[in-house]
DNA sequence: AAAAATTGTGTAATTATGACACAATTATTA
DNA sequence: TAATAATTGTGTCATAATTACACAATTTTT
């Protein structure tokens, strides 16, 4: 990169992260956040964020993030938009580059989890956040579905080892709506997406459901074998 | 907003907004670019753009730059990605805010177009662009591909009324391959989107087609009635 | 041993999709 | 003026996917 300025007459605008990360814990989708620990708006909820650095890429300064919070490396995380209202910082003008993120509840680290003061909160009893961040996490829920719906993304969300009961009970949080069993199941299946560990799971008190896990080669090849999963996710909620 | 900088130690960065503007001829996918008549890459071709201003939203932004260069409001316009790699461009580290917008070719201001040295291309014939514009409209037309089959987005390229085989054209385009008329337009009017005007195309020199236009009030309320419309975008090319 | 909760699988009716054929319209041409 | 070529509108049938629904099996608790 040239030291010598030559676009003198732009603005230079600060430049945030936030990471939207989701968490499923068997019933309901959760949102990690953590108590704002500086001014303004100290001690409210708030998105996971920071500010990029100079010579980092927007991806790095999101894996930083995240590696940071949650002590995970390789999380599911994509861009899905920026925030660039004049005036959605009081304090200066900032633009945020949001990410989502999905990760695997039981894999987080506790202990970095507690040293920043984050929490999982549900996303239906959650409290306001500050400044834009209810609408980025709105968006993001919507991305989600969106996406869930097409693609074989729910998996980033549940333990290695799930069962199909459990599956279903994730796309029933996702999507706020009930799912036959039965049919469930048999369009689950046809994907071919799940390989059955022939393990059962013994956490249940009545019939242990069946342990399945992802196939991982064909996950990747079949990054469309979910396309139309979802009848029709926009009539949701 | 305060005048009193209160993050001093985040770097500060330089903000562009890089424009995607798709048309369709009736054959063909078009981008709009421009012949860039300042270093660095003099001469060649580039995405429409131009950094933020200092109080301009970012839609703002880009809406101002879609006008400016199209006389047109009210173009359908999406942010679709933030471009953040740290040497992206040579001369200073940019972020390039990246919109998607949609144009009836039909209805451009051709004075503007001009007087910018603006150029529809082929994208099957295009150029190489610019820094990262190409890896841009890679994805943009990723987006257009994905949205175009949950959502009833392609009427956007099309005047104001048109007949189903243009409507099949377009999609044809879009999506690199050959679809059944009958089966095209048994699932075209089954949206009932359509409104049959009762006229007819008279440019054609043989058996001239019914010209249909949108059914508004339906379009904004059944902004899903599309979902599923294409088998499976992503195997497509 | 019965009851309650949950899991796995099957089937029949309906709906959607894909492949295909034929009749009608219009400009051109013989 | 009638045949030709190109294109449009519509219909049908076989297959596949989806929905709605029922029953048997497993496991813990009573």
């Amino acid at each position: 990169m040239s030291n010598l300025i030559k676009y003198p007459h732009a603005a230079r605008i600060l430049v945030a992260i936030d990471c939207i990360i989701f968490g499923f814990d068997g019933e309901e989708i959760n949102l990690l956040v953590i108590k704002r620990n500086f001014e303004p708006e100290k001690g409210k909820w708030s998105l996971v964020g920071g500010f990029v650095n100079e010579n980092e890429d927007l991806e790095a300064g999101a894996e930083r993030i995240l590696g940071e919070l949650t002590g995970l490396k390789n999380i599911y995380v994509e861009q899905i938009l920026t925030a660039g209202k004049v005036d959605r910082d009081p304090v200066e003008r900032t633009l945020s580059v949001v990410f989502f993120a999905l990760i695997n509840i039981n894999n987080q680290d506790q202990q970095a989890i507690k040293a920043h003061h984050a929490q999982w909160l549900s996303l239906r009893r959650k409290p306001a956040l500050i400044f834009d961040h209810d609408e980025m996490v709105g968006k993001a829920l919507d991305h989600l579905r969106y996406k869930a719906a097409l693609h074989p993304l729910g998996f980033e969300l549940l333990p290695e080892r799930f069962t199909i009961p459990q599956l279903q009970k994730l796309y029933e949080a996702i999507y706020n709506m009930k799912l036959d069993r039965r049919n469930f199941s048999r369009k689950i299946l046809s994907t071919s997406l799940l390989v059955d560990t022939g393990e059962k799971d013994d956490q249940s008190t009545t019939k242990k459901a069946n342990l399945f896990r992802l196939d991982q080669e064909r996950y990747k090849n079949k990054f469309y074998s979910f396309w139309h999963f979802m009848p029709n996710p926009g009539i949701a909620e």
